[in-house]
DNA sequence: AGCAGACTTAACAATTACTTAAACACCACA
DNA sequence: TGTGGTGTTTAAGTAATTGTTAAGTCTGCT
């Protein structure tokens, strides 16, 4: 998620991220920030000090307060020049700060090394996946929409693991096969329709996606 | 490229390969293997452990020498009872070990799956191309320009994703057809209009220009 | 043995993408 | 101003892929 009130550098960030394969979201002040943070739960939050009413650093304080955003990495943009020293973003949680003007190379980097960070962290094997509505616990085998859990058998549950663990992107069906079955194992082609299709009725129609002719994709 | 000193695997393995369609070379010790493969370039090189002289793992160490079959999948040919552990398959630079008694679906699967990843290892490079306002993302199959994200059919995607990777430069209806039909389907000489329309439908008609009589190019 | 759930297969339906055909537009050139 | 070559557009036909349902097989469990 990015947050500037400037428009022309919400673009500026949104196109070089998207370049790089990033999901990107946007607010332009930080109300609007606490809001869409809520909603998108995003992975890394990239916030403007220079603000109207609520100032990066406070939105800062604030996202903290939330549990949600308790380890998200959080970076600040500040230009060179404003009255604001690199204690201050450590103090109330800031993971990084970047200056403006901003060069896209070193945007990108940093932008990896906080993810990569964060994501070590985290992993530990990776013992669940979130995805939108959806946490997808794989120790348990379940699935969880909000306080529902829901019970999987085995094939589908991996399938959808599969499809979250890269959420947007599509697997062909023979990426599938190959990861769930293995080479040696023949099975027909409509398996895996089949399973598809019992993932959609346990979950909804609307999480998984066809492409016709290419694959499957996780999408909301 | 199948290796083997026993004629009649050898007739097996070219039968079984034969049928699915790929194009069968063969060697019947390591020495000749190496002089076969130099010549005739193998996609994929099935190698038999036991031969005498040099045996299988002998083989396939000096041919991993080579820089034109660094990238070569290799796989090995097993009695399930010889004295060889996947270990020393792995250690010499193989890829698969297939055991005899081999079963016809096994092979094949197995060899799809070998064909398959190396394909999609040397490809999986480059993930997204920009173009201007326009990013095409190849993993999520999605064309973004600025906030929304257009889906593209499989053959509009192709084209796009081709005239992309070289914005600017004019591919000639040929190439076109060449690189996205590949040469033994023959399909009319409208589609690739047909196609270009939708495209220009979904996009706007200012990205793909027409020079006449020579063909299409992206352009800004 | 009998049952239940998971997984697979098979037959057919539905859907979408792709291709073709045909009428039209444009442009260079006689 | 007509003509041939080339590209565009539409609509309709065709092929390919996926969806759906029901029935069959397999496995583990009681």
């Amino acid at each position: 998620m990015i947050v500037d009130d400037e428009p022309d550098i919400l673009e500026f960030l949104r196109y070089n991220l998207r370049k790089e394969g990033y999901d990107v979201v946007s607010a332009n002040d930080g109300r609007a920030a606490l809001i869409v943070a809520e909603r998108e739960k995003p992975s890394l939050i990239v916030l403007d000090i220079m603000m109207p009413e609520l100032d990066g650093v406070e939105t800062c304080r604030l996202l903290r307060r939330n549990k949600t955003f308790e380890n998200t990495p959080i970076a600040f943009l500040t230009a060179r020049d404003e009255d604001f020293s690199q204690i201050t973003a450590l103090d109330v949680g800031g993971d990084d700060y970047i200056t403006k003007p901003i060069k896209p190379r070193v945007l990108i980097s940093r932008i990896n090394a906080l993810l990569r960070r964060s994501n070590r962290q985290n992993d530990e094997e990776q013992e669940t996946i979130q995805a939108h509505d959806l946490i997808i616990d794989r120790l348990k085998v379940l699935v969880f929409r909000g306080e529902t859990a829901i019970e999987l058998p085995k094939k589908e549950f991996e399938i959808l693991w599969l499809l979250a663990s890269k959420p947007g992107r599509v697997f062909t069906r023979e990426e599938i096969f190959d990861k769930i079955w293995g080479s040696d194992v023949i099975v027909g082609n409509r398996t895996i329709d089949v399973h598809i299709r019992k993932l959609r009725e346990r979950l909804g129609e609307h999480y998984i996606k066809t492409l016709k002719g290419i694959g499957y994709k996780l999408e909301f």
